[in-house]
DNA sequence: TCCCAAATTTAGGCTGGCGTAATTCTGGGA
DNA sequence: TCCCAGAATTACGCCAGCCTAAATTTGGGA
């Protein structure tokens, strides 16, 4: 009966699952109800009644004990919460002065709190970015997100190029240690090694004396990159 | 046992709660059920539920079928919000575009998403105003505000110059009607008459030809104002 | 002083969302 | 094919907040 200005129309809660689900899925299988509760930081049978929910309101298609997928209506909601958190945490770091690894936290309260008309206005004061701070590429109002083909650096062929495109906001320590290195979004580098068994990735920065950076296997998996045309002897 | 980042500490509907006791609090009288309940648009029932639980949380002082008064604690916290709601406004209209008449809603939203450090960026950037765009007196960081002693328009003497400095942000028709007049807060005008028994107030305003104009005496109600020193024939 | 209307509180219920403990299902290894 | 570990679900309970209906209190007028 209460009128709820949230504009998705959706409980918090419920914001939570659909973009959680939607950052979980992947194309081929459903995600599970372990891997949502892991997320969102609560307990399975917590998750298991509120898919009963979500099932429920045709947001997400249940296959017992197996998993969920996104509904047609829930993927949109959940791409729009995607668009303003990465709106919001651009804004934050372009208007406002956040650093890239402290914008996570904020955004994430904020997504439930702001209007679609916000939204629009900051975007538009950005000049409709495409990509948020961390290189994540912003969906469209109508909800068209750009597929990217990254490698993670840990798969970059050693004696290529490559440019630093994206990186997971979630962990600000990580980003932190990588803006330290001189690595940010749009910064090339070429590939010069890599130790077998998970061992690091060296790297050559450029720089006026060029640097070279060994990077562990977990932080070389988390640099999404792409390879550069141009190889490098 | 979970962190709450929302930095008040208290839950949305708490914050609204104390918020609207602060509102309705007169220095004289406590605040009765009903009142609350009217404000914030919820059954008397549920608000003696609430008040229940402030008042064993410490954040208001409860007198049986009397009313309720904030505590200290209770104040504060109640200051706080009104800064970040006020401080958002401001932004919101400065920076983002937004009219006078549409920014309450949004910064209700937002009041209870945004930390400490977003509305203390968001006031450093607006150069920590001292009024928000209705003329109400931001409350500073830590918690003093700014005590006007206003007159409403309705008994501003007939003769005098006045200045409008406060309209409430509740009523969107209101704002813009007033707006419309080219009445803001600063304009300068001269109160040339008043009807008994309720009647408009008229004033003459600015301009290039000025302009009088009949303000209906619940809307004279509405605008605080300051007298201005010198009178005028 | 008594009584009634209005305000308030209590009683009892509901929903969303979370938790633990117990149960059920699934799939891979022996 | 059987069995079991792990995943998922069901069963049950809790709390915050809201509601309506039924007491209860209060204060002002006759």
């Amino acid at each position: 009966m209460s009128a709820e200005a949230k504009s998705t129309g959706y409980s918090r809660s419920t914001e939570d699952y659909l973009k959680a689900i939607y950052e979980l899925e992947t194309p081929g299988s459903p995600v599970q109800t372990s891997a949502i509760a892991e997320a969102l930081d609560v307990a399975p049978p917590s998750v298991s009644g509120m898919v009963k929910r979500l099932s429920e309101s045709g947001l997400v298609e249940h296959m017992p004990y197996r998993g969920v997928r996104l509904s047609e209506s829930g993927r949109r909601a959940a791409l729009k919460m995607v668009r303003r958190h990465r709106i919001v945490e651009t804004y934050l770091t372009q208007k406002l002065g956040y650093d890239w690894d402290s914008v996570h936290d904020e955004a994430e309260r904020l997504e439930h709190a702001v209007s679609d008309e916000l939204i629009e206005r900051m975007a538009m004061a950005l000049g409709n970015p495409r990509y948020d701070p961390h290189g994540a590429p912003i969906p469209s109002r109508s909800g068209l997100i750009e597929e990217q083909d990254l490698l993670a650096l840990s798969d970059v062929p050693v004696g290529s190029m490559a440019e630093l495109r994206m990186v997971s906001d979630r962990d600000p320590e990580l980003l932190r240690y990588i803006a330290s290195l001189g690595l940010k979004v749009g910064v090339a580098f070429e590939v010069i090694g890599r130790q077998p068994f998970k061992g690091p990735v060296t790297i050559r920065l450029p720089g006026k004396p060029p640097r070279e950076q060994a990077i562990g296997h977990e932080l070389a998996d988390a640099l999404r990159c792409w390879e550069l045309e141009g190889e490098v002897g």
